[in-house]
DNA sequence: AATTATTTTTAGGTTTGCCTAACTTTATTT
DNA sequence: AAATAAAGTTAGGCAAACCTAAAAATAATT
């Protein structure tokens, strides 16, 4: 079967929204495709007349296997696409997002498979992101926030969860990205800010707000 | 100025049919972008409005020098894209057409510069047509049809004029691509079939319907 | 429990790109 | 020059995605 680039923008979406809220509603879902709620319900008596959600009116509504299978799909060709483009063409990793949004539609599962191989099969996109595998499969890593790890232990940044231009942005400042080794010296109970320590880089200090985002493997 | 992926396919035909027949019209452009003449009529008023096709009701028409800046910079992304899929992803030639079909709207200058780059500026695509520079300039080879070349001169193919998947399927089974050595033995006055002579292959016969569509240098 | 606020759906429109059928213009035969 | 054929346009409709405004359902307050 084959579906539209809307159609897989709500599928992707929807796998997005539901992996931080379980279940999914009208608004949240017309937040991040931007549109209108009315255009969500019609999309979703379209999904699910497709057998890709499960929807009742006025009810909150969640994937069903083969929406969850094509929405990994979509996912695991957007970290490839990103994956490429930061380390084959030389792309910084705040510029890759909206290409990738594009280029996951491309339709060719031969493409996929031919482009995963010239890669060397990548288990994470340059956001940190897990890379489904051809058949769905995510195998993640146990990843700590910089909120929780233990002071003065050195840890590598390995996931960024919020991926707006303005945090990539503030990140690259800091010389902050995926691999970074980074040790936090001190904690503020105050306004939860946390100081930290970058080789060759003065020592810094990250709001709540963005040390929230930064994941890291011990 | 952003144009619709429809919008981009008509162009680019009536680009590749200007090359073939001076001035295009409606039927010709019907059957190239697969759909009925009304439709052509809608959308050459459309691309009129837009200043891309210069079009009087019942006429035929061409395009203006907008309209054929836009059709070389989607012919410079198909080809770079095919060039990309055969000798990065190791894609057979006959494969790549319907791929680069989709890749070519992809929207971003910057990609294509650095796929450009990353490819290192090649000239010719795995058909052997010419690729546009960035700024829409074609540098073309002087290349002359089988049909032509002396007897006995050996030479190399370096353009397919018709690629339907039929003629490269044909050509793969005879071991005929670009680059391939070639030599004309004979010529058959009856039909136009030529004899040929390829390195480490038995001689073969070519009709002249597939012997018109190979062009080589000498 | 009743009122108010928020969320969701429905109703009615718009735009893009496609279609068929009817009509008009241009080209080709007789 | 008329008649016929072919090419091109117009008219009227359809599907996909979007929109605003109104109505219905659900959630939150008083
Ligand atoms: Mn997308
Ligand atoms: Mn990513
Ligand atoms: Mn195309
Ligand atoms: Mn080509």
């Amino acid at each position: 079967m084959k579906f539209s680039i809307s159609e897989e923008n709500y599928i992707k979406s929807i796998y997005h929204l539901q992996v931080l809220h379980q279940r999914v509603n009208t608004m949240m879902l017309a937040e991040m495709v931007k549109t209108k709620a009315a255009s969500v319900t019609e999309m979703l008596k379209k999904l699910h007349k497709k057998k890709l959600i499960d929807y009742e009116p006025y009810k909150s509504f969640i994937l069903t296997d083969t929406g969850n299978k094509i929405a990994l799909n979509i996912i695991r060709k957007h970290r490839l696409w990103e994956f490429f483009l930061v380390n084959k063409l030389g792309f910084n990793w705040d510029q890759v997002h909206d290409i990738a949004e594009e280029l996951e539609h491309i339709n060719s599962s031969e493409l996929i498979s031919r482009l995963d191989e010239y890669l060397q099969f990548p288990s994470f996109d340059p956001h940190g992101d897990p890379i489904p595998n051809s058949k769905g499969k995510i195998t993640d890593l146990k990843r700590s926030n910089l909120i929780d790890i233990p002071l003065k232990k050195t840890v590598v940044v390995s996931q960024i969860k919020d991926q707006s231009i303005t945090m990539l942005d503030l990140l690259k400042h800091f010389k902050i990205g995926i691999g970074t080794k980074i040790k936090v010296n001190k904690r503020f109970e105050f306004d939860g800010s946390v100081e930290i320590k970058i080789d060759q880089m003065p020592n810094a200090v990250l709001s709540n707000q963005v040390a929230k985002n930064i994941y890291c493997v011990i």
